[in-house]
DNA sequence: TCAAAAGTGTTGCGAGTACACCCATGG
DNA sequence: CCATGGGTGTACTCGCAACACTTTTGA
């Protein structure tokens, strides 16, 4: 990726990458502050020119280990969608495709080359941040399908380790959508649909309350019916 | 765009259409039928290369002016996805946007530069033709956000004219999901769901029977609770 | 009068919501 | 014993599927 600011002829091609994780019960997302013009010093999504012959997809893979720091294990990655206004890049004309990227636990980054720092935010606490670029659309794009995607989909557990309760799963539907959701009402659902839990025999342990049950990923990946966000 | 078949150095980036319509009651995409290589004589999604400075729907419009000969009047635009696999396009690396458009009633195409003909095609009749290169998994994946996106939004009226009757409008899915609908039940749905229909004072023709009321589309874009595919 | 299409009524079922209530653990 | 969280039971509601039925036209 050349990150000097001089305009470059041509189209170019870059992925910008929305990886999300849950801490501490909060939805947050990785920035980078850049290190070099344009918008030095401004925090951004991940990114970066893709190579010639390099996948789309592969090169998402590259810029979050460059950037981030993150091996291909524990995420999972997902096109979202592909941003080509002119002059959303003032070197030139970039066509950015958007992905996101959902894990469990990511590990507080380390900067990589050409950037200035890295860190995770809250989502919550962004909404002053101004971003670099049209950053903040692609990322209200991002979350916004994130959201959208829990409700028919499997996708909740991508931000769990391999093996949770029935309780952390309803956390990160708590956390993703900012809503609370009924308890046991929940854990009906989640148990009762389909290829979306496998139990397992042994329990967590306690936290103050009766033991809750292990269970890991099913093997379905479509939630129907659809668990769906009340206050809509 | 350049279309001989020398490869190409650096990344360049397209566009590719899947324009959809309704004729004689059946889902119809238009073709193209190429006249150079690669791929010459094969049937392919319109599509051609974006210019520097050029927004990617603008892109998608003047593919539609100049391959399909249709204004950007009475057409829905919308982006799809990204495919970018290197390999894709034996003249290099191409990243292309595949877009789905819809509309009602569109004429029969006139030919433009580059092309041999130009047609509509049944998507049921289309399972034996190949498609030049990757376009037969970028038109599954045009229709099939297309049928999905008729359950949860307004789009449908997109296949009709300005004036219409509820029962065009449950051709409408019957034809876009291969499916049946009870009319009954169809209509109660329809017309009771907030900003989908606006009723009107007038009646259409009657076609063997009792004359249908005439309505046109209404303000809103999702519809909530969605109308599902039963069969799922 | 009959066929055909538009539109309404009715019933039963499946699934969600609210909330009461029991279970199992630690303090 | 109590507090806390895990998990179940139950009553109510809402929306859909099925299908019978009425309305309004042309032949």
């Amino acid at each position: 990726m050349d990150s000097s600011s001089e305009t470059r002829s041509g189209i170019h091609v870059a992925v910008d990458l929305t990886v999300l994780t849950l801490r501490d019960g909060a939805l947050n997302v990785l920035l980078i502050q850049r290190e070099d013009d344009p918008h030095r010093g401004a925090w951004a999504l991940p990114g970066g020119f893709i190579e010639e012959g390099e996948d789309l997809e592969g090169a998402a893979y590259r810029v979050l280990a460059d950037e981030a720091s993150l091996g291909s294990g524990a995420v999972h990655l997902e096109q979202v969608r592909t941003f080509g206004t002119p002059g959303r890049d003032p070197r030139g004309h970039v066509v950015s495709v958007a992905f996101m990227a959902l894990g469990a636990n990511l590990p507080a980054p380390r900067r990589g080359e050409d950037v200035a720092d890295a860190r995770w935010w809250a989502v919550e606490e962004l909404a002053d941040v101004p971003l670099a670029f049209d950053h903040a659309t692609v990322l209200d794009c991002a979350i916004e399908r994130a959201r959208s995607k829990l409700e028919y989909t499997t996708l909740a557990v991508t931000f769990l380790p391999e093996e949770f309760t029935v309780s952390q799963l309803r956390g990160v539907y708590e956390s993703v959508w900012g809503t609370t959701l009924d308890a046991g009402n929940f854990h009906r659902k989640a148990t009762r649909t389909e290829g979306f839990l496998e139990e397992l025999d042994r329990h967590a342990a306690p936290t103050g309350g009766r033991p809750a049950r292990l269970y890991r990923a099913g093997e379905g990946t479509s939630l129907m019916p659809p668990l769906l966000r009340s206050g809509d």
